[in-house]
DNA sequence: GACCGACTAGGACAACTGTCCTAATCGTCG
DNA sequence: CGACGATTAGGACAGTTGTCCTAGTCGGTC
């Protein structure tokens, strides 16, 4: 941890750049400042600005599956890791007001770009997708296990691009409780069934 | 409506590039083409982009109150303008699938690029806020208005960045779907008290 | 000590960016 | 017709972009 590689130190730069700057705004010359090292030393690692990217967007994927498997490990119910999720737009609200959601903007800028690692930054949603839809089949929802899990993630993709636009704290608490509520009262009908 | 001036066929080519592939990714000689006009021309009519950027967000920002005044004319009732705002998600279903709200995707963007035309962006969110807020108080909703207000906003935001990623024309059915039926659910029981 | 691959620095390169200038053309009015 | 402002074309300009090359340094292995 305390020592990194040039080539790991180059990738936590531009994910750091990418979610703050875009990836079209950031430019090698950032990242390669923002590491200290020299343009002819960046590309030594990484030929061209897709590779970087793709190097990104899977350190990116890494990091969400190992944040999924913590909160498999530390919930003690499906609800209780639903509610993990949640909470993201509480524990994160400072850098989401700011920047947006990660996952979101990223996915959004590159399909503007019309860029081939689309798909792969889409792979990113898709992670929370089933592990959303596997937490909610646990809970008993069955075919609909997919759809509540979509209607979460778009949930809270709604609440991070307009806290990002009116930077509004309360904002983000009231909607965070209303989306605990509304898991509340999901849930509550199916187990009088 | 036929005849255009120079200026408004420039400015009408500048939103649909800055909406399609966003505006960084849009240079000068981008628009000069769409338009077929030189760079030259281009410079006696708007001496930085960012201008044009800010003649784009107030035609923006005309269209919006012209669409909402519509909205106002048309709709009977408040439920049924509220409705008319939900189902924009349907109408432009196959530009939203394809590169996301207008106004979100704008807004997103200039917040990373720190551009100082963000507020005048914002601006478009507000216009939105206010409109649905006032149809909300119109239901009796009082203090609730804006909080229920945002709520719509955030829900509409997050199933246009979610239909982008996963270009899903029955998800976006289906979120509508649940949308009104959350009107009603919202608005049933304060007819009652 | 000789050697070799990994790493680094510095700069070259063409292409493109936003900006700006100059000269020519156009339509309109006196 | 002559004059004038609005419009247009074409290109110059410096700065930046992503890409790539060459030369040098370093640490470890025969």
């Amino acid at each position: 941890m305390l020592e990194q590689t040039t080539r790991e130190q180059i990738v936590r730069a531009a994910d750091g750049l990418f979610y703050r700057h875009g990836y079209e705004h950031t430019s090698f010359a950032d990242i390669a400042a923002a590491v200290a090292i020299s343009r002819g030393n960046f590309y030594h690692h990484f030929k061209t600005k897709d590779a970087i990217l793709d190097a990104v967007i899977s350190v990116r994927l890494a990091q969400t599956r190992e944040m999924l498997d913590r909160w498999e490990l530390d919930g003690t119910t499906p609800e209780a890791r639903i509610r993990s999720f949640i909470d993201i737009l509480i524990a994160n609200r400072a850098d989401i007001k700011r920047y947006g959601c990660p996952v979101g903007t990223l996915c959004s800028e590159l399909a503007k770009l019309g860029h081939p690692s689309r798909p792969e930054a889409n792979r990113l949603f898709t992670l929370f997708r089933v592990w959303l839809a596997r937490q909610l089949t646990l809970l008993g929802c069955g075919g609909d296990a997919d759809p509540l899990a979509m209607h979460l993630l778009a949930m809270s993709q709604g609440v991070a691009t307009l806290a990002s636009a009116f930077k509004d704290d309360a904002f983000i608490a009231a909607e965070v409780e209303r989306i605990h509520l509304w898991l509340t009262h999901q849930l509550k009908p199916r187990r009088r069934r």
